[in-house]
RNA sequence: GGAGAGGUGCCUGAGUGGCCGAAAGGGCCGGUUUGCUAAACCGUUGUACGAGCUUAAACUUGUACCGAGGGUUCGAAUCCCUCCCUCUCCGCCA
């Protein structure tokens, strides 16, 4: 959520930067603006009336234990006029808050000025390429034959117990997935993260908090009964944690990493790129969400950067990093990251992770917040990012590894794994 | 799921209708003392949104906030209702 002050003093510079983001209803930013000075000039009078009525209040208690009941009852009288002129002044105050709130939440997070513009994920722009390309065997699979051929994963098993994207990783397949989540927690934790495993379920203010609702709802899964939703991210729960709180400046940065399935309904998306691992209902993944004082967000976004490239360095996969465009920027971010594996044997990119700065914009719904030196309440930054998704990993793993005897896998992943071939 | 108790500031905890934004103690921060540390003593210590003043900060001031939301009352932390949560006991159970 845009900080309203910030709209309120920059204007035309909150225009420029969403048009960036290919946001269309500017006018909304005039909207918020104006019924702000409604709700300023309405709480203004109603705070004068209330002052009227608790000096009116103390007078009648002081005129009681007078005994001057004559008196008293004149007042009381008084008071409930004062009272009848404060119900419509309360009532509209509600109202334009509610269509203040309902439309400031409606404003996507301005974008860093280090966005590049652009409308389509075509424009993204390429910062770095990274890895080896593979010579895949003649024969080359993609991963859901490999997946069957070593028995690695039963995608129509998962369609029987659920339904389709909920595949069911067996044997070798299985455990695989462990060494990655295992490798991943490590391998984060060795840099300072500390391990959390959250709830994979989370309430509405949770969901809100970090930017799911309202508006994704379509999304996540829902447990009416209970009014809880299924993550579709650990950023969810783990951002959470801090919600409502003012941390010491002391503390930060706070860095997290947390292993949880993830859930997401994909709605409409049939077709093509659900193929095998692509894209899931339910996948597993390691995420990394940082707090941190807002002056060094954007080297701390750098070196999450970093750190989920040397990760993927590890895995020996073809990488390149891409820094969004304006118009492919998530709702919240201010600036992001994404990381893409080349599928060699899909012959396409596959995103395995993304990196972002998302500043205040979920701190500010979160109410996440510091004393600075001077004393004075600042919001935090909040960044998260993938390291990593494993649904992806696995089917770059299977496809760029596979020779053929079987798959070589990485050698970070041979102690963690038992095996340094999956045959 | 059933029965009971309770949710107050950073923490403990008092407060059952006006003098309560809230006692007391602890903690924190600042100061005095001190060779240093400790102790002792003094002082300070909420958030949000307005208004005034100001380049700004400081400051002054109004309103709201004692789990959340409603209600009663001239007046609610205090009374009533609903919900949420915590604890104890019972039941069920990985």
């Amino acid at each position: 959520m845009l900080d309203i002050r910030f709209i309120r003093d920059n204007k035309e510079l909150v225009k420029e930067r969403l048009a960036i983001k290919n946001f269309k209803e500017l006018g909304l930013v005039d909207e918020v603006i104006s019924l702000d000075e409604q709700r300023k000039k309405l709480q203004t009078e109603s705070d004068n009336v209330q002052s009227k009525l608790n000096v009116a209040s103390k007078e009648i208690g002081q005129l009681i234990a007078k005994k001057e009941n004559e008196k008293a009852e004149e007042k009381k009288l008084e008071v409930s006029q004062l009272k009848s002129s404060l119900q419509p002044i309360f009532e509209q105050l509600a109202e334009t808050e509610n269509k203040l709130n309902e439309k400031i939440l409606i404003l996507p997070n301005l974008p860093s000025a280090k966005v590049p513009p652009g409308k389509t994920p075509e424009d993204n722009v390429a910062v770095k390429e990274g890895g080896q390309k593979k010579q895949l065997p003649a024969n080359a699979a993609p991963h859901w034959d490999l997946a069957k051929k070593y028995n690695l994963i039963d995608f129509e098993l998962g369609n029987k117990i659920t339904g389709s994207g909920f595949p069911v990783y067996i044997n070798k397949g299985a455990k695989l997935q462990r060494a990655l989540i295992q490798y991943f927690l490590d391998y984060n934790t060795k840099a300072g993260y500390t391990e959390i495993q959250p709830p994979i379920m989370v309430n509405e203010d949770s969901a809100f908090g970090t930017t799911q609702l309202p508006d994704k709802e379509g999304q996540m899964y829902y447990v009416t009964e209970d009014k809880f939703y299924l993550i579709p991210t650990a950023e969810v729960p783990v951002t959470n944690i801090y919600r409502g709180e003012i941390v010491k400046e002391n503390d930060l940065p706070i860095k997290m990493t947390a292993y949880t399935p993830c859930f997401r309904r994909e709605a409409g998306s049939y077709g093509k790129d659900v193929r095998g691992l692509n894209r899931l209902h339910q996948f597993d993944k390691v995420e990394l969400v940082q707090l941190v004082h807002p002056e060094k967000s954007y080297d701390v976004l750098e070196e999450m950067v970093s750190h989920v490239e040397e990760l993927l360095n590890t895995l020996n996969l073809q990488y390149r990093i891409l820094k969004l465009c304006g118009g492919d920027m998530s709702f919240s971010s201010a600036l992001t990251y994404d990381f893409e594996v080349y599928s060699a044997a899909q012959q396409k990119w596959l995103e395995v992770s993304s990196v972002s700065n998302f500043e205040t914009f979920q701190t500010n719904r979160m109410k996440i917040r510091f004393k600075d030196a001077h004393n004075k309440m600042q919001l935090v930054h909040s960044l998260n990012g993938s390291s990593l998704a494993l649904p992806r990993i696995v089917a770059c793993l299977l496809e760029n590894h596979q020779t053929e005897n079987g798959i070589d896998l990485p050698e970070v992943l041979h102690s963690y794994f038992g095996h340094s071939v999956i045959s």
